[in-house]
DNA sequence: TCGATTTGACCCAGA
DNA sequence: TTCTGGGTCAAATCG
């Protein structure tokens, strides 16, 4: 029987029991939810040092979520000093227009004022974390009997001294954009959130300040209208001499920011400003975080992740932290390997949407978010195959962060994510979710590939964790039964671990086909430049980005 | 006068 | 090859 992931969610033949995830006070919801309480475990509950070996057997779901809790603390991840540094790979190049919430915005049906409670605590010790000020959230598509409800939910403070940021915060207000087909009124979509460093009280002002209180100066050069949307989409330049950093902001009509996306790095350190004086918070540089503003909660009780988040906040904050912070900065030591080779337009472009999908695929909602984007498509071809990044996180028990990847074969379920060994800076490991559903595609460069990759689906539960090195392809047929799930795929009992192995070992096999990537294969690493994670517009992607929904719920 | 913004035109990649 | 749309340019305008 071969279906995949959206399938399972569209008929409704998964049923999990997600109390373990909700009970957990110090847990946010990982998984992704809808009205029949599916809760997955994220992604990023994967560790290898913990994975079981070669557990071929199948798994019960559910006795994995069982699990699941005790496997991984949400809370002693974002506590961990190598998350709340976010030294290795979570630049923070520009702006800290948005804080770095990584959760979801979702709510269950069941249990919905626990589980905004759940989130709060999570929030206080999570997100950026400000010293003082509040941080409002109005949830978007609310039916107008929960609207209060909800929104009280949405509500929380982040009056919690931390340790994490000294943000004076101000507030702004973001709208949501709800597709055209919704008769859901703007006032109802409407999402507020009170981020650090500025107060827009007037679009005017908003424009003005928000260029600047990243620390950057931005020049404006042009302003469009998006096909699509209302929205006009201004484009900004660094002003610094020679800083190929742009972004580009999409206001709604009255003003507001509904989406920020940021293209390329700062090559120099954050300027002195003395314009900011005119806010009425002082700056004293701030290391801004990325973010999306999250998931969102249908009128039918509905949650689902929007994005994958990426939190750059750290304590690391001074001139000093601009190159540790940069999206240059590579922990691995690759810097000039952050994708200036490749072609700018093609970093630019790529999956910008951010547009949420409901499970049942009939809800289209624009969140306003930010946007890191310096790359926007990888391919590796280590494997033969096509590869997109759309993520990167340190995890627990490993200060070095994972890449995530993803087949960029359309439809493909495959993922597969990167990482250097804790233990070994020199190895990589690299595990794969899924079975490609499609040919390898032609190498580019090399016809060698094939011949000479890893097979990454020769698992019949889907996730392998391997080093890497040239495995004899073994069977990656099309045609084999795909019977993983993309939720079984990251059930720890499939994984199948390999003891990594060194770049020393890569190197002497000399069949690891790399050039894809125009470097040696001892020069393989993951990369660690940050990166938006970003959710598909279209309509005719609605499946596609259920899925990608998902997966990037695990990494938020 | 000068720097920033506006805005129509142009370029170019992808369909 | 043509069309479309996103990104950029640059002259005009603004403050």
């Amino acid at each position: 029987m071969t279906f995949s992931f959206t399938d399972l969610l569209a008929n409704n033949n998964i049923n999990m029991d997600n109390n373990n995830i909700s009970q957990e006070n110090t847990s946010l919801n990982w998984g992704f939810s809808d009205q029949n309480e599916i809760d997955i475990p994220r992604f990023k509950t994967l560790q290898p040092s913990s994975l079981p070996l070669s557990s071929p057997t199948p798994f019960s779901p559910s006795s994995y979520l069982a699990n699941s809790s005790s496997m991984f603390s949400p809370t002693e991840f974002l506590n961990s000093p190598m998350f709340l540094s976010g030294s290795n790979a979570l630049p923070s190049p520009t702006t800290g227009a948005f804080a770095g919430q990584t959760f979801d915005w979702r709510s269950n049906s069941k249990d919905k004022q626990q589980q905004m409670e759940e989130e709060e605590k999570f929030f206080a010790d999570f997100s950026f974390q400000p010293q003082t000020g509040s941080v409002s959230m109005e949830k978007p598509m609310e039916r107008p009997q929960q609207q209060q409800q909800q929104k009280q939910a949405w509500e929380f403070d982040f009056n919690k001294p931390t340790k994490q940021s000294s943000f004076p915060l101000e507030k702004v207000e973001v709208k949501s954009e709800l597709s055209s087909n919704q008769s859901f009124s703007s006032e109802m979509a409407k999402t507020q959130m009170t981020i650090p460093q500025t107060h827009y009280a007037q679009p005017s002002q908003y424009v003005r300040e928000q260029k600047s209180e990243d620390g950057y100066n931005w020049r404006k050069y042009g302003q469009k209208s998006v096909k699509g949307s209302e929205n006009p989409r201004s484009y900004y330049k660094c002003t610094n001499p020679n800083c190929p950093m742009k972004k580009k902001v999409e206001r709604s009509l009255d003003g507001q920011i509904t989406e920020i996306v940021y293209k390329g790095t700062h090559n120099h350190p954050k300027p002195q400003s003395t314009r900011r004086t005119s806010s009425s918070h002082s700056i004293t540089h701030q290391n801004p975080s990325y973010t999306n503003s999250g998931g969102v909660s249908d009128h039918s009780g509905q949650t689902f992740s929007n994005a994958v988040h990426e939190d750059y906040s750290s304590d690391s904050i001074g001139e000093e932290a601009f190159d540790r912070n940069s999206p240059t900065f590579n922990s691995v030591g690759d810097v000039g390997d952050n994708d200036e080779n490749e072609p700018e337009a093609k970093r630019w472009k790529g999956e910008n949407e951010n547009e949420v999908f409901s499970a049942s695929g009939n809800r289209t909602v624009k969140e306003p978010r930010v946007v890191v984007q310096t790359t926007s498509e990888i391919d590796i071809l280590d494997d033969g195959y096509r590869w997109r990044k759309y993520g990167q996180k340190v995890v627990k028990g490993n200060p070095n962060p994972r890449s995530y990847y993803k087949c960029t074969s359309a439809g493909c379920p495959v993922r597969k994510h990167v990482e250097r060994a804790s233990h070994d800076m020199r190895a990589v490991i690299t595990t794969y979710e899924g079975k490609h559903n499609h040919d390898v595609p032609a190498a580019r460069g090399s016809s060698s590939y094939a011949m000479n990759r890893p097979a990454p689906n020769n698992t019949s539960n889907g996730v392998v964790t391997m080093p890497h090195r040239p495995l004899p392809l073994v069977n990656h047929s099309n045609h084999s039964n795909y019977s993983s799930s993309v939720l079984s795929t990251r059930l720890p009992n499939s994984v199948v671990t390999q003891q990594p192995h060194t770049l020393q070992m890569l190197q002497g096999s000399g069949s690891l086909g790399l050039s894809g990537f125009g470097k040696p294969a001892g020069m393989y690493v993951p990369r660690s430049e940050p990166e938006g994670v970003f959710f598909k517009a279209k309509e005719e992607r609605n499946k596609e980005q259920k899925d990608d929904t998902f997966f990037d719920s695990f990494l938020a």
